[in-house]
DNA sequence: GTCGCGAAGTGTTACGTATAACTGACTCCG
DNA sequence: CGGAGTCAGTTATACGTAACACTTCGCGAC
């Protein structure tokens, strides 16, 4: 009585325009070269624009065996990495007519339930962090999506097609400025995360430092907040001799690390320097700001999308024009896209403190 | 031709059981009281086990005409605060078994093309931040989908239900503590954005300041960024005689401040007291860390959603057991959730310098 | 004896879309 | 002039699930 409660279907468009449900259809989507006429084609067009008409999006998905839909594994959009990484996924998954769903919150609580049970969406690919726990439940959770891996080891999964950043790059960038500013001793806040990319990190910075004959990083593991970066931070500057720099596997750790130092009395950098990792909003928020590798986030979430809608074989998606490439993909080896980053050098680096031994107290 | 390239279908499962396809629905979703006898029940769960047979959602949908999605609406997941809105939102929606999709990027390029015609999903329910310019876009865009907002006036939209966080309170206890600190000038370093979340705080600003007799907060409007807040408090720190306190909007605004005073040799809190709002990671990570009104977010998130599951008819979910007040939710007047806030008295604020600009204030 | 009734199922249909298969009509040439 | 080929459409069907309507059977009550 009061309003229509249903929205139209193709059907009703298509009585209103005096054709066929499957004319409408043809029209709709642009596939009716020679087979509609132009003007019942616009009368198609100006019938659904007048009944507001919307495709069902989950008739067209049971129709046609996909949903346009790909799932991202991350631990936490808190975590302003990943909501750039989830901004660059969404991006260009809307440039093609996709979306995005994100793995319900690892953090919360609830019996961990695998997405693929959850009535919401089905999915026509997974693209994961290494990051994230769940990663690994993913992939086996069901039988063959496709699935783009973000920054971890090739040989290690099953990905079609992996999109990594180059940490040890990153890494070797902030050894050799803080070795070309004269710090000898250095500490190594790290992520306490069983993650490829935080090996790599302590892997690189601890082969550079032997490289340049100082002796072995002092490490300290830790998770990834700001209050534990300054408890790991406050144990690595209790060594005797105290380290002259603390590298952090991220921006948190070394803005806990500031905290820390400041704390003890000592001046960042006149007294010791702090690295970061990300490149966080938060980086140059800090005082002083913070000398940081810049990671492009978003940059990998779009290129991870784009690696999808490439395996996915949607046209007009990423690399080598797609036409001669499509068809079967599971043949070659997994893909591997390393994207470059670059050492943002700011106010938390700077020569270590002239008096060797130990200024102390002050 | 190797594997099985399509899912099993609850057909598949009931030749294995040897039983029909209705029978299989049945038990899968525990309707099967006094229609299937234990047995064969057991059967067919032992079968859909061993196929790895997950219903196909969007057949689901397509039958139900329901799809256990809803759409959230808020301007960018960078920014931390609409983070822990999502994860709010996630958590509850993921404990009913429904799923969240977020607006396409808005800040993103491409046509701004309202997420109903994304091919992804189709939606059962909105909730919109009013902050999200797109939450009209998005109210107007479809017929008669449910729709809650989050911080916003109740009288001016058309919402089933609206969840508020007490930002009047919080900008109120602010201005108390500031006032009992002693200071006297304020400035209100504020958010340029049109939302009403911002016009409160500006009112109220203005409203306490005024009741405790003192001069009409001096008032810059900024973007919501670090960057833009280091500008605005420059300009508002210029004016004679300079305020001893910076009121921000926001825990971004706020860092930015601090950049500020401490670019023209002030001291926080010594030479001037800068508090914030939101209370973010970035709050506790600044030196001084700040003081700042705690929003709860994420509960925010969750009560928005458990208003949109209420609305829905989702057995289970929040209100008055829900049974009763099913059907028709038109009728009454939108319900008004406000959570309550708290300041978190940090180190960013003190009392104002003893030096006074003029004499006779004391 | 048969009527009613609950248990234990099965057959069938509809949801809205995309597309293969079909149908006339008209055109073009040999 | 007749058949091949194109144009402009329509009809019919399948996707996988949920749920209504129906059947069969055993059994206790009248």
């Amino acid at each position: 009585m009061t309003t229509d409660r249903s929205r139209p279907t193709s059907r009703d468009v298509a009585r209103a325009a005096g054709v066929s449900q499957a004319a409408v259809s043809l029209v709709l989507r642009d596939k009716w070269r020679g087979r509609v006429s132009p003007g019942k084609a616009e009368a198609v067009r100006a019938a659904a624009r007048e009944l507001g008409y919307r495709p069902n999006p989950a008739a067209r998905s049971l129709r046609l065996g996909r949903t346009r839909t790909a799932l991202l594994v991350v631990p936490a959009l808190t975590n302003e990495f990943f909501a750039r990484l989830h901004a660059g996924t969404a991006r260009v998954a809307a440039e093609h007519g996709f979306g995005v769903v994100l793995y319900p919150s690892p953090e919360g609580i609830g019996p961990a339930r695998d997405p693929f049970d959850s009535a919401s969406a089905a999915l026509d690919g997974v693209i994961a962090s290494s990051m994230a726990s769940e990663a690994p439940a993913a992939l086996r959770a069901d039988g063959d999506l496709p699935l783009v891996m973000l920054d971890s080891e090739p040989e290690r999964t099953q990905a079609a097609a992996t999109v990594n950043l180059d940490i040890a790059d990153g890494m070797r960038q902030v050894v050799a400025h803080l070795l070309d500013l004269g710090h000898r001793r250095l500490a190594h806040i790290a992520a306490a995360v069983d993650s490829w990319t935080f090996e790599v990190r302590a892997r690189t910075l601890a082969e550079a430092v032997r490289a340049a004959g100082c002796a072995p990083p002092l490490t300290r593991p830790s998770a990834l907040t700001v209050a534990d970066g300054t408890r790991a931070a406050l144990e690595a500057l209790a060594a005797d001799p105290r380290p002259t720099a603390l590298v952090c596997d991220d921006d948190l750790l070394a803005a806990g690390a500031c905290k820390a130092a400041r704390r003890l009395g000592l001046r960042v950098p006149e007294d010791v320097s702090v690295t970061g990792f990300d490149d966080l909003s938060l980086a140059t928020a800090l005082e002083p700001e913070l000398t940081t590798v810049r990671l492009p986030a978003e940059e990998a979430g779009a290129a991870g999308m784009r690696a999808l809608l490439a395996v996915l074989g949607v046209e007009g998606a990423g690399d080598r024009g797609g036409v001669g490439t499509g068809g079967d993909v599971s043949g070659g080896p997994a893909e591997v896209t390393t994207l470059p980053v670059a050492l943002a050098v700011r106010g938390s680096t700077a020569p270590p403190p002239r008096t060797p031994a130990r200024p102390g107290g002050r």
